[in-house]
DNA sequence: TAGCCTAATTTGGTCAGACCAAACTAGCGA
DNA sequence: TCGCTAGTTTGGTCTGACCAAATTAGGCTA
C-alpha cells in the first residue's frame, strides 16, 4: 500500500491536471483537504509539498493556488500521460522529439571524446538489437539500454538527467502498448550495425545520420502502436486480448 | 526570512552536494536533525520530502539514504551550480549544449508549424539584439526571451519544460559574470537579421544554420566568461570592481 | 568460533491538538 | 461609496505520542 500523503498527492494531482480545480483558482485549505482525506494535516502538508514540488501550485500563508502546466517541473509529463487509459500520442511524439535531439547531441559527444574501452561498452549494448531474437518488451528494454548507456556515456550530466526523467515518465506508461507494437527489426538490426561500425570508426557524420534515422524509425514504430492502440480502443475488437 | 523547512533542506542538500554524506550512506534520523538544527520533527520532514522530490535521497522506514547524483532530477542543476562561488565552466557548457539542441528543434518546429502571427511575434523579441543598444545584462536577458519564445511557440511541452527549467537555474547563477561578459553585438545583431528574414521565409535549413551559429556564438561569449572571472577570481586584481 | 535467529531499539509514517503571524473578509463608520 | 478595522481563515511551526517496518544487538545453537 502506498503511504497515506502519497495517495493525497495524487489525488489532487489527477483534480488539477483535470481541470478540475483551474489555474490560479485557491485550493482547499489545509484543514479542509485533512478532513477530505480522512487524515492529519501533516500528512496532507506533506502532499502538498509535493504538488509545490511538482511546479502545480504556489503554497502561500493565506491559500494555496494552481499555477499553470507550462511552470510545472518536467515530472508532470509522466502524470499527464497517466491522465488517460492510453497516453496521448502527441505528448508522446514530442518526447521522443526531444529525447531523438539529446540522444544525437549524445552521441555526437561520445563519437568525439569516449575512451575506446567507453565505445566498447556501448557497442556491446547495441550487439542484441542485431545478433539476437527479441521479444517486443526485450527490444524496447535493450534500445532503450542502449540509448542510456550513450547518454551516460556522453559525461554530459544535464542531458543524462533529462533523458533519464523523460524515459521514467514514459516507461511506465507505455506498458500498454507492448500489444500494438510491429517493430521492424531488420531495420533496427541493420541500424544498430552501422551505429556499431561509425562508432568504432568514429565517424561523427555517420553516427549523426545513423542516429536520425534510428529516431525516425523508433518515432514511427511508437507513433504507429499509439494510433492502432486508440483505433482499438475506439471500436474494440477481437484483437484487443492477442 | 526564509522558511525553516526550506533551511533545513539548504542546509542538508549542501552537506550532501559536497560529498558531506557519501553515496549510499544514511542521513542521521530526523530526530537527530530536528535537534541539530532546532527544529520540530515536521519541518524536518518536509525537508526530506524536498530531498527525496530532488532526488538526492531516498526516505524508507529504517531510515534516509543518499542517493548518486545521476540519479537526481535536473533541478539539482541549480544547487550544483551554486555550490562554488564561481559556477562550473564544465557545467555551464553542458547546460549550453543541451539549450542549443534543444532551441534547434524548437526552431525547426516553429519554421513549420507555427502561424504568421506567431512567426511575427518571435520576430519582434528578435528585434532589440540588432536595433537598439544594449547593455550586458538587458542583452543577455533579450537572448533569453528570444529563446523562450520560440520554445514556447514550438508547442512542445516536455521541451519548453526542460528549457525553463534550465533557465531558471542557471540565470541566477550567472549573474556574477556579467561583470565579465564581453558579447560581440556586431555579431548578435547580423544573426538576429538573418534569423528573421529565415523564419519569414519559413526556411528551415536557413534556421538551423542560423541557430548553429547562434548556438556557437552564445557558447564562446559565456565560455569566454567563465574562464575570466575564474582566472580573475584566482588572482584578483584591481579589474574585480570593474 | 562461526553463523543464525530472536528481541530490543531505532526509524519513518501518522495522528491529535495547539499557538503564531500573515493574509483575507466582513462589517462598521466616515 | 470608500476606507479602515476587527474577526476569521490560512499556512508555518511546535509538542508529544503511537504504530509498523527496518535495523541492530545479543544470545543461542551447531
Amino acid at each position: 500500500m502506498t503511504t497515506k500523503h502519497e495517495q493525497i498527492a495524487a489525488g489532487l494531482i489527477n483534480n488539477i491536471l483535470n481541470g478540475r480545480y483551474g489555474v490560479g483558482e485557491r485550493l482547499p485549505s489545509e484543514r479542509d483537504l485533512s478532513a477530505r482525506f480522512d487524515a492529519n494535516r501533516g500528512s496532507v502538508r506533506e502532499a502538498m509539498k509535493k504538488l509545490e514540488q511538482l511546479g502545480l501550485a504556489v503554497i502561500q500563508p493565506g491559500g494555496a493556488r494552481v499555477k499553470d502546466k507550462e511552470e510545472a517541473s518536467l515530472d508532470v509529463i509522466g502524470h499527464l500521460l497517466a491522465q488517460s487509459e492510453m497516453p496521448d500520442g502527441l505528448l508522446i511524439d514530442q518526447i521522443l522529439v526531444v529525447i531523438n535531439s539529446l540522444i544525437s547531441v549524445a552521441a555526437e559527444q561520445v563519437t568525439e571524446f569516449a575512451s575506446d574501452v567507453e565505445i566498447d561498452a556501448v557497442c556491446g549494448l547495441a550487439r542484441p538489437l542485431y545478433e539476437r531474437e527479441l521479444d517486443e518488451e526485450a527490444h524496447t528494454l535493450a534500445r532503450f539500454e542502449l540509448m542510456t548507456a550513450i547518454m551516460q556515456t556522453s559525461k554530459n550530466l544535464p542531458l543524462y538527467l533529462i533523458a533519464r526523467t523523460l524515459f521514467q515518465q514514459v516507461l511506465p506508461n507505455i506498458t500498454g502498448l507492448h500489444d500494438y507494437l510491429t517493430t521492424d527489426r531488420q531495420q533496427y538490426a541493420s541500424l544498430a550495425l552501422q551505429l556499431r561500425t561509425a562508432l568504432q570508426k568514429r565517424d561523427v557524420l555517420a553516427v549523426r545520420k545513423t542516429f536520425t534515422e534510428f529516431s525516425d524509425l523508433h518515432r514511427q514504430t511508437v507513433m504507429r502502436a499509439v494510433s492502432d492502440a486508440r483505433a482499438n480502443l475506439a471500436s474494440p475488437s477481437q484483437e484487443a486480448t492477442s
